[in-house]
DNA sequence: CTTGCCTCTGACGTCAGCGTCAGGTTTTAG
DNA sequence: CTAAAACCTGACGCTGACGTCAGAGGCAAG
């Protein structure tokens, strides 16, 4: 991330973002009115991406899986995109953290719990 | 769990199953229209729990936050309820254990890429 | 030129686990 | 006995990340 625009850089149209990122065009369009992406436009108003938007996307389904909201995303952005941050990104990123690894526990706390009936079941077929 | 019927148990109204799981009532009744919980009823209607509504309930919701849906704890409920299983269900408590498993990792991962922006964003504040 | 694929802008639909409001009955406390 | 608290049955609302459909324009190939 934080890639230098480069002027002479190709730019892709939405399928091959989508089809790069593994995600409908739906969704890319979505992501830009979430204000995650920002395309420039094609005379004719067709959608141009640079090369690294398809990391980008693959970074917000990362995060969507995390349970992040667009929002937060966006809040979020500026901390690794300029690689500047105030004090409150700062806590928000703690904060995600510190849900990402309570979700993590609770996870493995319903595996476990899984695994128990798993065992007794095949004991007790 | 795999509680005996004792017909001389103390039954307990939605309320106390509610307070006692941590829940709204609404939410025990939903429950109830998903088929996870089937409380006798009291002359006028009410509904009465036994004790051990408390822990499903608790267990629902830890089953909940692992992804699962109320169809999939329903057709998984036999298997402690009644200690029985047929191989569909071991099957499925399998599915949904590597289901658990996969999320678990996907969640380190972007835990992980957090901890790398922290990581950055404290050392160039 | 036209065929066929890609893209555009709205705008409504979906799903799951509830929240919430309405309007009425039941149980409990004083 | 009475008032408050708890319970009942519908039934509509909410949220978030898209799916999907409609109708129309854009673009390289033959």
């Amino acid at each position: 991330m934080s890639v230098t625009p480069d002027s002479t850089e190709r730019l892709i149209r939405i399928g091959e973002v989508a089809r790069g990122a593994g995600v409908s065009v739906r969704a890319v369009r979505y992501y830009e009115q979430q204000g995650l992406l920002t395309p420039e436009r094609s005379p004719s108003g067709q959608r141009l991406y640079r090369q690294d938007a398809i990391a980008m996307v693959r970074f917000f389904q990362q995060m969507y899986a995390a349970g992040l909201t667009s929002r937060r995303i966006t809040e979020l952005l500026p901390c690794w995109e300029a690689g500047h941050t105030d004090a409150d990104q700062r806590a928000m990123l703690r904060v995600e953290r510190e849900r990402i690894q309570a979700k993590i526990d609770e996870l493995e706390a319903a595996r476990d719990r899984l695994d128990q009936v798993i065992a007794i079941t095949d004991t007790h077929p």
